[in-house]
DNA sequence: CTCTATATTTGGTCAGACCAATTTGGTCCG
DNA sequence: CGGACCAAATTGGTCTGACCAAATATAGAG
């Protein structure tokens, strides 16, 4: 974004950690806006401006009489950014739910690409696959093809609706595990399979087999994945200690 | 919510309306905040709020020199239910699409609720699903039990991602659905072939064809719905003419 | 202790002002 | 004619101070 500079967007930022971080019970009143503009020194104006995001992004409730927080439960799913960024390292179980629902995302617009693709789309990801085929099966080098695959199937299957859902999901979320130097360590044999299965449902055309491949695959990140967090993790426990 | 009375509120949907329309080209200044203000006979801090708001949701891009329209591809998942009220009746291909996910994430629940359930967990879902089957096999009837399922597999899966998702995708949608009248007829004897095959699976604890069979069963749906869509824009033409 | 009436607090909104950055318009030069 | 440059107008970012209506807290009456 550009506005990133802002006063609100800096309370907006401070408030929602607070409350992500579970400072506040659900239901407890947040300190009225004069009182904000106060701590934050700033004016109503700022405040309001910080508080109206909140509340669009479900963290709060704004009556007269006060704002209110609200369980994290019953938030957005703009508040999954900050949420993983919270600790350096991200909860591992969070992040294994994004790559679930990320992976049953992506399998879905495989499927539904596969079933409207018209010929050239066919031909095109036919040799996607074989390409990602080719490539030696660690993570860091299969990753730009299959970035590559993945948008090429979205744009093929042409969802709205999971596209906007990707746009949240992928906010923050990459450059964090980017900036993790995050090289999760995939079992070969398992990822070689998942890619023959997954060339032989594009070549047949077969979106259900395809649907499945990918999820496969994406089940095959999140066990190293999380194999990977929890080695960090114990790293840092070291380093505290 | 609560705050849907307020002038902001008010200035933020009529914008985010226009917006959706395509009434500004992507890329386009948005008038600037004073103007705004005198068009909607309010103020520059009503005005900057709901910009605020718009920002957030992605449609567009403040910056010094003005506010930027950004295309609707960029937008959250939190446009989705402005974007299906558009019109009286919603956009078939998208309502297709919002299925589609809406399956594929139920889906993805009911494979995880069955991999982590305990054994209460089990027996309750095997009753609900024994529950399904009883059920005369028509949308009206069948609507009640099916949300009663989803809910308890969201809450043994426990995916906080998923969760939140859920939040912005059920906002509006339901309500839009229901107001409209939506019972769409579904293929009995597709419906009991797929409620048979997940009773099997929850019984036999298999994750990936409780999976596939809680998709098959949105695909169903899908099929009815866009049957049922389209009869009623053919109404609507009809009485147009 | 309960209930009510009053005073205070709170959010919603507005008007007006200042600053810094951008945009715009015009001018001058090649 | 075209491009570079500069000044003026515009725009967003922020603050101050004010008023209202609704909600809350408080004190007093029963």
């Amino acid at each position: 974004m550009t506005t990133e500079n802002s006063i609100s967007f800096e309370i907006a930022t401070r408030l929602r950690t607070e409350i992500l971080r579970q400072r506040f019970q659900s239901g407890d009143r947040l300190p009225s806006e004069r009182d904000l503009a106060a701590r934050f020194d700033s004016s109503r104006g700022a405040v309001r401006e910080a508080l109206s995001q909140l509340e669009q992004s479900g963290l709060i409730d704004i009556q007269p009489g006060g704002a209110r927080v609200k369980p994290i439960e019953a938030a957005s799913i703009s508040v999954l950014g900050p949420l993983m960024s919270l600790d350096e390292v991200p909860d591992p179980a969070l992040v294994d739910q994004f790559l679930q629902t990320f992976g049953a995302l992506s399998a879905l617009t495989a499927r539904e690409a596969i079933k409207q693709a018209n010929d050239e789309d066919m031909i095109r990801l036919r040799r996607m696959v074989v390409n990602l085929n080719r490539q030696s099966k660690d993570f860091e080098s299969m990753q730009p093809p299959w970035r590559e695959f993945l948008e090429e199937l979205a744009n093929v299957a042409d969802n709205l609706v999971v596209h906007l859902i990707s746009n949240d999901l992928k906010t923050h979320f990459v450059e964090q595990m980017l900036q993790l130097g995050f090289v999760p360590k995939l079992r070969k044999t398992a990822v070689n399979e998942v890619l023959s299965d997954l060339q032989k449902a594009v070549a047949a055309r077969d979106g259900n087999q395809a649907q499945a491949a990918v999820q496969a695959y994406f089940d095959e990140v999140r066990g190293a994945v999380r194999e990977l967090i929890h080695s960090r993790l114990g790293e840092n426990r070291r380093q505290a200690v």
